[in-house]
DNA sequence: ATGCAAATGATAATCGTTCTCATTTGCGAT
DNA sequence: ATCGCAAATGAGAACGATTATCATTTGCAT
């Protein structure tokens, strides 16, 4: 648990349940996760922080410009390291997990529709909700 | 308050509670609705109906392929009359406002990209979130 | 080592939505 | 038109995700 740089530089002090928080996304064992998730895996690891404190260091971190948040449909929302690179998503029905991908034509696409109806994207989010096809899914948890 | 028909052919009887909510959507006056605008409306125009009828009745015209929801950001679903053509959304950071638009190359390209990785297109939502350009934003409420 | 603003965490509260269940209603059969 | 009854309604409880409170703890500059 180490790295107290990012946090420093993004203006918030390098308390305990910041940096579990945080070294459990960089350790990549699971890319998106919901507060519900990186509570239950903390605690999992012998790591007992509260919830409320996860709720408020995901949005801390989002503000901060570490984590990107994404509204799934299910409610809850789910975090992800922000690695600077905008991609959309592809959520598999049978495992519930995401893959990322990044099209450049459906980028470009998009700016053209806002700006032919006059509007200026802040942002933008692609689902696409799908079914593996493969014989069996890999994506199987 | 008419056209039972609809709700026949999907199999659900002419409530009082539904007819209402069927109107609402059908006149038109907004498009997009969340559970909680369907019952203001309503209580506004005199009719009361329960907003766990409200809820109920949303679903089941969901589910009956009458009305068609979206998981826009900020935790409500908003639901619009289903008008058999699919199409996304741009929503102006203004005044909250939803456009609609459809492109068919970023419809192409994002089946060119799930199969690509293997994976069936079930349903999608591309969200766009936008300011208006013009120099007064025509969608003022 | 001290002081104190900032952070934490247990809990209450809020928000959107669903569930429960006693009462009402639509509607097919009389 | 009237019955009978399954289906629908609505008031309120319950729920799941998230946020607010606030007494206690902690990071960190001095
Ligand atoms: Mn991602
Ligand atoms: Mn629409
Ligand atoms: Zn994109
Ligand atoms: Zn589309």
């Amino acid at each position: 648990m180490q790295q107290p740089e990012h946090l420093k530089n993004a203006g918030l002090k390098s308390t305990v349940p910041r940096l579990k928080v945080l070294s459990l996304f960089e350790s990549g064992q699971e890319r998106h996760m919901s507060a519900e998730d990186v509570y239950k895996l903390l605690l999992a690891s012998g790591d007992d922080v509260g919830l409320a404190t996860v709720y408020r260091v995901l949005t801390q971190f989002e503000q901060a410009g570490l984590l990107v948040r994404h509204y799934f449909e299910g409610g809850k929302s789910v975090f992800e390291l922000n690695q600077g690179k905008h991609h959309d998503h592809i959520v598999c029905l049978q495992c519930g997990r995401v893959e990322e991908f990044y099209d450049t034509a459906i980028e470009a696409r998009q700016e053209k529709v806002a700006s032919d109806r006059g509007f200026s994207i802040r942002d933008h989010a692609l689902h696409i909700y799908a079914d593996c096809t493969k014989k069996q899914c890999p994506h199987k948890p």
